[in-house]
DNA sequence: AAAATACACTAACAATTGTTAGGCAAAAAG
DNA sequence: CTTTTTGCCTAACAATTGTTAGTGTATTTT
């Protein structure tokens, strides 16, 4: 027979939100700001309001909350990028359509996004190489949208790889806007770069 | 009285180098492989080819490791920027002359400036607010170059602190170059980052 | 050759880690 | 209301962590 003296409650769920994803979230804002091995079980389960083994009725491991949020995130880009390649339209449209998608995921889904970005070498085997492939082929698909720019003449001859190599970590220093104090809004962002990185591969007339 | 069996032997050095400095150097190429956080002392000492304990004969603590490695590449670029500042020579060159000083860091220099960037998360206080401001007032020196090249209409009108961001994370972006298989070579790489990077800038004639 | 220093070793520590077991209470289902 | 399920708790585990103490052997200095 025990008493329990200080009850914690539940985890709290908006309707349409599972505990498990609540917890996912908070484990994305987690690993984001502490990194993935620096950030405890303990310090996640704090967050969430609740003791640490509570958190294991919801999800099977830590690991299991690192390739959730890599694969969610990387399975959007995979979905976008089928998405455009279908579409008919100019080439240096479609690139700043991606690049846009890339930057309005970066400023509104920042974590996540984060996360799958600069945590994703502490995903263990087999979802280690999948995310490196899935990776990898992305931005073959990416080098390749470039490359036909370049044939079609809409884009300045450029090393492809290194053009989406370029871009891509370009992006991902929104990490940075986020962090500044006086940082000017998500559109000036967005437009702001766009300018600077389409215009950088556009051929010059 | 205790007999030695598998006696290892001291850390090889070249003559002008210290025993300390060879333990940094493998300690930078570990944080990058693996994150600090997830590199242990024992996997440090593995690979300098010695037991754990032995290590702190040379150093104080893991945590002084990543500070050194840090701080070394920290004030590098710090001291880039005092000589540039100095120069007399049309914007446009002085920001592709940083450009370069970057690119070439990440190119021969890698384990250590890509571990200053990535886990400076994990530097202890008072270390972590100091490289915070030094490179806070790096990318302001950098943004101000920028804005002079604006005003001098060498530079496109952008926004100036957008500009470095997307600069020096782009170079950083070298990392999946160093990963990737089939790699062009250091010169063309830079050469095709140059382009890109100072063409985006540069105001279209 | 003797003395001193540098540097490696083994053994052990306290703290922190992810995770499991087992029990009780609230919420949901009957 | 009763039963079942869900979800929290405490307690504990084995492993791994950074680090210190103490000891002995190479190497360097005298």
């Amino acid at each position: 027979m025990l008493v329990y003296f200080c009850f914690m409650g539940r985890i709290k769920t908006d309707s349409n939100t599972t505990r498990k994803e609540v917890i996912i979230r908070k484990a994305a804002e987690l690993f984001r700001e502490k990194g993935y091995k620096a950030a405890s079980m303990r310090d996640l389960a704090d967050t969430v309001g609740v003791e640490a083994a509570s958190l294991y009725n919801h999800i099977h491991s830590k690991s299991e909350l690192l390739h959730i949020i890599c694969f969610d995130v990387a399975n959007r880009f995979t979905q976008k990028m089928d998405e455009l390649e279908a579409e008919k339209i100019p080439i240096i449209q479609k690139i700043e359509k991606l690049l846009r998608f890339h930057i309005s995921g970066m400023v509104h889904h920042f974590e996540e996004v984060y996360v799958s970005d600069r945590e994703w070498k502490h995903l263990a085997d087999p979802y280690l190489s999948n995310y490196q492939n899935q990776r990898r082929t992305y931005r073959k698909r990416f080098a390749a949208i470039i490359e036909e720019g370049i044939r079609k003449k809409e884009v300045k001859k450029v090393d492809a790889p290194t053009a989406v190599l370029i871009m891509l970590h370009a992006i991902s220093g929104i990490e940075s806007w986020h962090r500044s104090k006086q940082k000017i809004n998500g559109k000036e962002l967005e437009e702001s770069m766009i300018a600077i990185l389409v215009g950088g591969l556009k051929t010059s007339r």
